[in-house]
DNA sequence: TGGCTAATCCCTA
DNA sequence: TAGGGATTAGCCA
């Protein structure tokens, strides 16, 4: 029995502590034993002498201890006993593992002599797992950081640890992360703190000395000066922060708390001056700042916003605010239910009856969608407020809707580090995937707000009535945005409301039933994609990825396939939508389709596409068959050979899959083609496809087999070069009867007997017409994608029987 | 001295 | 009873 290596001389140093540390902390001298109450399990029995912690008879003599102690006495007895059992076996767990990083083997503790004392007692020895054990408990952590029970055996027979060393490595790893996790975000609250102090500073600076912005001279605002304005912002937050601060106290206490009452707890601003406007206004929340009511204030887009912008974004947001609550909250007969689709129509009328506009009067010749989209999501209101706020994680969130996205100016980065109160000017390209509808240019403010415990809502407001903008604008977005509800188990409810103004003669005709609809721009959408990407997410960092790939990928093969797919996908939709992501120049080609939009750009210096001349088509068209039809075909391998020509003319194989939701049309594959020429044999087809209540998606490129062996293996994928092709499908829209302007005019003979809804399918091509980035674009080059997409179109069509 | 790591105790679901 | 939070001790830079 190996047992001196834990006698411990640092008595009295750990009361309370109990188990093995009390074996741990037994004096070595029994002169310096505490009087405590540790001082009496030590005793185990009378029949025990005091110094038997120095003899050599001493684990016998505790491996049957006289339990005749009552109480605490006894309980500690027990946990001495059961230390010295646990002990017990981890010496001969040490002796079998065999780990050279321990010396628990020696045998030096068997020498009478040595245990006797003859020696300094040793401390515990420092032990740690092995490299190699390391290794493998991270491996299966990065998998899954809660292995089950059968897990942690396999593991710990493996690595010669017993099941308990091995929970708590996991427990301590997790504990890691937390801590890791909280010291991160603690950085990054330091960072925000210093940067709120620092605007902080330069407020005070401007407070000093304020200028008008008009005429240069010094500005008075209003009946209030800037630093009461400030103060009464401050106590607006100070009081919304006693009220949350009341609220959880409250909770703790059991009894409702209290704050002291506030003479005026409204948030009124008083905005005016005597130089600028001319008139003084007093305004509330609810104050018109459009055209009509403001005809004058404009603020130049050129420049960064200033104290008195500031005033007037605040102004606009918190009736931004209060229109999308209600319009989130208020059922009919604000919002009327359409018998025919189920889905909500804005009641216009009423709707001029409950709000003052905010943004100002429609222009002429725009015409308003509006939709109310209600849906579960599996995020919690926290992560969902921090993606709306954050331009990138915003842009990645919805990247098939939104094709660039900036944050302008963070006007506040909100309140006690927190994104309540949060402001910031932003512009945006929203985008839908067909080149018959405009890519939509918005620059807007967004501002988030903490209504309750739990309960958020951002909401974005254009700005183009207020700040002069330089371009032509053909959408204003009335305030949209969503209201988030924590519910159980990190879900939570979404109420996404959105309201936008656009100019419909840029839009084509087949177009314009399901931009009407809501289902293109609209409230419908903005969920769809939320639910599905945030399905995806979670089932990425769960522990049970499904797969059903016929070859075995690394998880880090997996992040780096996924990676790939979606760098093909937003490349993809931004060659579709033309959006400024690629700098693509149209073409105006002699033998090219009327609705088949050709555009061209050189490829240089970019790893993850071949060099040279990179040519786009894409077109729309309206087929006589369901979305969920034509999806599936498109994405069945099977059924490749009926319209790709990369198939050689056969099936294709699918050699690998990676499922990124529980619809089994979302998902990532690899895929072969069976009959292969000499020319294709290093070629397979990475494909990514996905389907929501807003409409669906085929992309896919041939790729290099040497360069996906490398991203299978979880090597980089952005040097894998690649240029996409695809589909993407939407339901035509209520009350849409197929084409009318296209040419494509089909009968009603696809798919089936009855009429269930047809799609408008978009088909488009990226291809290398020349690998020299300095070549000329030829005719043919432009004459040869035409043909390739209007043979494609020919193809799906006769497959699906769909032909006139 | 603070961070990391293996381990322990106590509490809770 | 398993897991998480809090805590400890030994080691190291």
């Amino acid at each position: 029995m190996n047992f001196g290596g834990f006698i411990d001389d640092s008595s009295g140093t750990n009361e309370g502590l109990g188990g093995a540390r009390i074996v741990a902390d037994i004096p070595y001298n029994t002169t310096t034993m505490p009087t405590g109450v540790f001082s009496q399990p030590r005793l185990v029995s009378s029949s025990i002498p005091k110094n038997m912690f120095n003899s050599p008879g001493l684990s016998l003599a505790l491996q049957q201890p006289n339990i005749d102690n009552q109480g605490d006495e006894t309980r500690l007895a027990e946990n001495f006993e059961g230390s010295i059992g646990r002990r017990s076996r981890e010496e001969e767990h040490e002796s079998r593992s065999g780990s050279d990083n321990m010396d628990g083997g020696s045998g030096d503790d068997h020498d009478p002599a040595t245990a006797a004392g003859d020696k300094p007692p040793r401390k515990k020895r420092y032990h740690r797992h092995t490299p190699q054990q390391i290794q493998e408990l991270e491996a299966l952590f990065k998998e899954c950081p809660h292995p089950d029970e059968k897990q942690r055996l396999e593991l710990s027979k493996r690595l010669c640890l017993e099941t308990r060393q091995v929970k708590f490595w996991f427990q301590n790893r997790r504990t890691q992360m937390k801590t890791q996790l909280e010291r991160h975000e603690n950085s990054l609250l330091r960072q925000e703190n210093d940067k709120l102090r620092a605007e902080n500073m330069s407020i005070r600076d401007a407070m000093r000395n304020p200028i008008c912005t008009n005429c240069g001279g010094p500005a008075i605002i209003g009946d209030l000066s800037l630093e009461e304005q400030h103060l009464r912002i401050e106590n607006a937050r100070l009081k919304d922060e006693l009220d949350r601060v009341c609220a959880l106290a409250g909770k703790f206490l059991g009894r409702p708390i209290t704050g002291p009452p506030l003479p005026n707890s409204s948030l009124e601003l008083g905005v005016g001056t005597n130089c600028t406007f001319g008139t003084t206004m007093a305004t509330t929340t609810t104050l018109p700042l459009g055209h009509d009511a403001l005809p004058t204030m404009v603020v130049p887009s050129n420049r960064p916003a200033t104290t008195l912008d500031r005033s007037m974004f605040l102004e606009l947001v918190l009736a931004a605010m209060d229109e999308l609550v209600k319009m989130a909250q208020t059922d009919e007969p604000l919002w009327i239910k359409n018998i025919e689709g189920g889905r909500e129509m804005l009641n216009h009328d009423e709707y001029l009856r409950t709000f003052t506009p905010c943004i100002g009067l429609k222009p002429n010749g725009f015409v308003t969608e509006a939709s109310r989209e209600t849906g579960v999501v599996i995020i919690n209101s926290l992560a969902l407020v921090e993606t709306l706020m954050d331009s990138n994680r915003w842009a990645e969130m919805f990247h098939c809707m939104i094709a660039r996205t900036s944050t302008t100016d963070v006007i506040s980065n909100g309140m006690g580090g927190t994104r309540n109160g949060a402001l910031q000017l932003m512009n945006a390209e929203l985008q839908i995937l067909s080149p018959l509808v405009p890519v939509r240019e918005v620059s807007f403010l967004r501002f988030c707000k903490q209504h309750a415990e739990g309960v958020w809502a951002v909401v974005d407001v254009s700005i183009d009535s207020i700040k002069e903008s330089t371009t032509f604008v053909t959408c204003r977005r009335l305030p949209s945005g969503c209201v988030v509800q924590d519910m159980p188990n990190g879900y939570s409810k979404v109420i996404w409301v959105e309201h936008a103004e656009y100019d419909e003669s840029q839009v084509h005709q087949l177009y314009r039933p399901l931009l009407s609809s809501g289902m293109g721009f609209g409230a419908q959408r903005w969920v769809a994609t939320l639910q599905r990407q945030c399905e995806c997410l979670a089932i990425l960092m769960s522990s049970t990825v499904p797969t059903r790939d016929h070859t075995a990928i690394t998880p880090s093969g997996r992040r780096s396939m996924l990676k790939l797919a979606q760098r093909m996908t937003d490349n993809f939709c931004a060659g579709v939508c033309a959006s400024t992501v690629h700098k693509w120049n149209k073409l105006n080609a002699g033998n090219v389709d009327e609705d088949v939009r050709v555009m061209t750009r050189k490829s240089i210096d970019d790893p993850g596409e071949p060099p040279g001349i990179v040519l786009s088509a894409a077109t729309s068209v309206w087929l006589p068959v369901s979305p969920q039809r034509l999806f599936d075909f498109l994405r069945d391998e099977r059924l490749r050979s009926e319209w790709d020509i990369l198939s050689n003319g056969g099936p294709m194989q699918e050699m690998a899959h990676i499922a990124k939701g529980q619809d089994h049309g979302n998902c990532v594959s690899l895929l072969r083609a069976s009959a292969m020429n000499a020319n294709q044999s290093s070629m397979l087809i990475l494909q990514e496809t996905c389907i929501d209540a807003a409409g669906s998606l085929v992309v896919y490129a041939p790729v290099d087999i040497p360069a996906m062996h490398v991203v299978m293996n979880g090597g980089d994928s952005a040097y894998v070069a690649l240029l996409p092709s695809g589909f993407a499908i939407v339901p035509d829209g209520p009350g849409s009867h197929g084409p009318i302007s296209n040419g494509h005019v089909n009968g009603n003979t696809g798919g089936g007997s009855s009429r269930v809804g047809g799609s408008l399918l978009t088909v488009a091509f990226q291809i290398l017409v020349n690998s020299l980035p300095t070549a000329k674009l030829t005719v043919e080059s432009v004459e040869t994608v035409n043909n390739l997409i209007s043979c494609t179109v020919q193809k799906i069509k006769a497959a699906l029987q769909c032909e006139s």
